[in-house]
DNA sequence: CAAGGTTTTGTCAATCATGACAATATGCCT
DNA sequence: AGGCATATTGTCATGATTGACAAAACCTTG
């Protein structure tokens, strides 16, 4: 789309603060209302791809075999995902002050609630007993989300990691909730 | 503060969306520019006990015997909280569609990561080798703050429950994750 | 091609929110 | 009281965001 070219033209001259979202519509052609019919945002031009990336994540989801363990299930759609380099770079050009840190956080926290979200519908889905026991799957869900956002910003916040030290962090930390859902019993796949 | 006193009759007589923040300032004798130097956002008027709330739980958290069980402090603190029938007949208007569920669930991740910093710091302070453990310090304070309030979060969503019934709700998903950290022998006071 | 319906865009007008700087008020010192 | 230092408020200007409704573009079918 021409605004997402425009704004990424944009952004990338002047800064994301310095260019308001009149001149991405301008230079796009279109009106100021257009460019906000586009995009909730300004800032969301930047998290374009995040809807298919969570549509991706879905679906790698429900893909996994039947009765492997959730935690297992977990591991393997996040880890098998077609990570975008672009989208990376992007995510290091934030930490490089781009943009502000608070902003980065609460859209981490829009995909964690949304990871969640997912875990949640995949465990409805998947579990025989499901229907009466919706607070320990949306309990599961959400610590599973929490543990692995959690994760991700104590990796954020030192400043000599690479992307293969976060992998291994993650990696920790599921197998210590995998642990911890396995001594209870709990979620295994139907 | 007047502020305070406008908004909130203001909210009352007309509504929270069709108060404009301009009618608030101007009932309170001030500029609207003033009204965002003690409220970061209209809608923070209705939040504005929040932060006293965080210190005093913050506290309780602190005051907890040494030797005590992370989940039992947490879950002490939590109860003791001088609840204020003021906030919870203002939770309740909220539930009746005086305000965007967008918003309540908004302030509710708010206050959920705030919770999460509290237990977490909680911990930093009080386990021995807290130094080397930052990562699972995090994950365990976030996961506990998940865990509640995806529990908040489901009782919501049912319309014939009381508090006692959030309470009993509260207790069950603080034992099982009880359960499971105990198992692992983790995250006992120094 | 034309009529009629659907989708997308433009226009207009509010409101929300915030930075910069001037004007004022307030407390404290002598 | 007089006068500075600090905190609070007013003014002005700009940008973000959104609802309502008109106008234009596009599509479908006869």
């Amino acid at each position: 789309m021409a605004l997402r070219r425009a704004a990424t033209e944009l952004f990338a001259a002047q800064g994301v603060e310095a260019t308001s979202a009149e001149q991405i519509a301008e230079r796009a052609g279109v009106t100021l209302r257009t460019f906000y019919r586009h995009f909730p945002s300004k800032h969301d031009v930047l998290f374009a791809d995040y809807d298919s990336g969570l549509q991706w994540f879905r679906k790698a989801l429900a893909a996994r075999p039947a009765g492997e363990p959730l935690v297992a299930s977990v591991r393997a759609a996040i880890f098998a995902f077609p990570y975008d380099v672009q989208a990376i770079t992007q995510m290091a050009a934030f930490r490089a002050e781009q943009l502000d840190p608070e902003r980065i956080v609460g859209h981490l926290r829009l995909v964690e609630a949304d990871l969640a979200e997912a875990i949640v519908e995949h465990l409805e889905h998947r579990l025989e007993d499901a229907a009466g026991r919706r607070l320990d799957i949306v309990v599961t869900g959400r610590s599973i989300a929490a543990a692995l956002f959690g994760t991700m910003e104590v990796w954020m916040a030192a400043d000599d990691r690479s992307l293969g030290d976060l992998a291994d962090l993650s990696h920790a930390t599921l197998d210590a909730l995998e642990a911890g859902l396995d001594e209870q019993g709990m979620f295994r796949h139907r």
